[in-house]
DNA sequence: TCGGTTGTTTTGACTAAATCAAAACAACCG
DNA sequence: CGGTTGTTTTGATTTAGTCAAAACAACCGA
């Protein structure tokens, strides 16, 4: 009967995390956050994917509400990368920052640079009121740094 | 007026820099450099905009091809704001970074954070080159914050 | 355990931002 | 001044995401 919310060891958890944001537990939410857990660095259509493998009958424009909900509640973060679709993970308040490879888009934390708070404070903030920094480095991956000086003529 | 390419005093150093990234120097080029001098932090539409002013018969997808052209050759810098049109600006070659409000969207230029570098070097690459380090400050600028004081209840 | 309230999800249409391809065109070199 | 090469236009297309209203389900209290 295809599991609808097959009950992984610490599903109880999760449903548990969701209740505690002041959200009400739903069967895609779950699945979202499963999602999530495992596959950090997921496009809401990626997600969408993978919940509806799980959760047949699911709306892509479900999940887009789930992230939505879940960032408004800090469950989840969002990470905006350049020209191309937006990315959730769940790994929220350390405020770890990003590696980006330029060339295939791989995303790879990283912990917060300097011990913590040293890139939180903007040597001249202008009457703005700062109250989060997102660092993001640009880069390229191992395998894509190999392949691009071994192919380095277009 | 109509001034289509009214050259200002410094119009010759603008058709210079395109030249010397190896750029053809058309009218469309230099107008979107124009703006761009004047108006940091634009959107292609606003920039596509504003190039019609002054120069009637150009494309909102010429711009597109210019913006793409100038960031190539490192002329203008993209700064992609989440869940808004990617902006645009001249400062190059400094790194500094942006201060973007939350509510309203505006952008201001913050240099280095802590004097140079240590805010692009993180701490365990895991394999990546670094290249470049982006940083935005999220928070509320002046205006907004006094807003959202005034008016805490929805 | 059952119903009512409230918040969630679905459905379907819609918008904004950006990209692509091919033909028309203009800058630059000799 | 003419040819080559790169640029711009035109128009269609894609991707990412939003909006609104109706159908639905979770949770609270009786």
């Amino acid at each position: 009967m295809a599991f609808t919310t097959d009950s992984p060891p610490d599903a109880d958890l999760l449903r548990q995390s969701i209740r505690d944001s002041g959200l009400k537990v739903t069967a895609p939410r779950v699945a979202v956050l499963e999602v999530l857990r495992q596959n950090p660095h997921s496009s809401a259509e990626q997600i969408s994917a993978k919940v509806q493998d799980a959760l047949s009958g699911s709306s892509t424009q479900a999940v887009y509400g789930i992230l939505a909900a879940f960032t408004g509640a800090g469950l989840v973060r969002r990470f905006d990368p350049p020209g191309s679709a937006a990315l959730f993970e769940c790994r929220v308040g350390d405020n770890h920052h990003h590696l980006l490879c330029m060339q295939c888009g791989a995303v790879k934390d990283v912990d917060c640079v300097i011990g913590q708070a040293p890139c939180l404070t903007p040597s001249d903030s202008g009457g703005f009121t700062v109250l989060a920094a997102e660092v993001t480095f640009n880069g390229l991956c191992q395998q894509c740094r190999v392949e691009t000086v071994a192919v380095p003529i277009t």
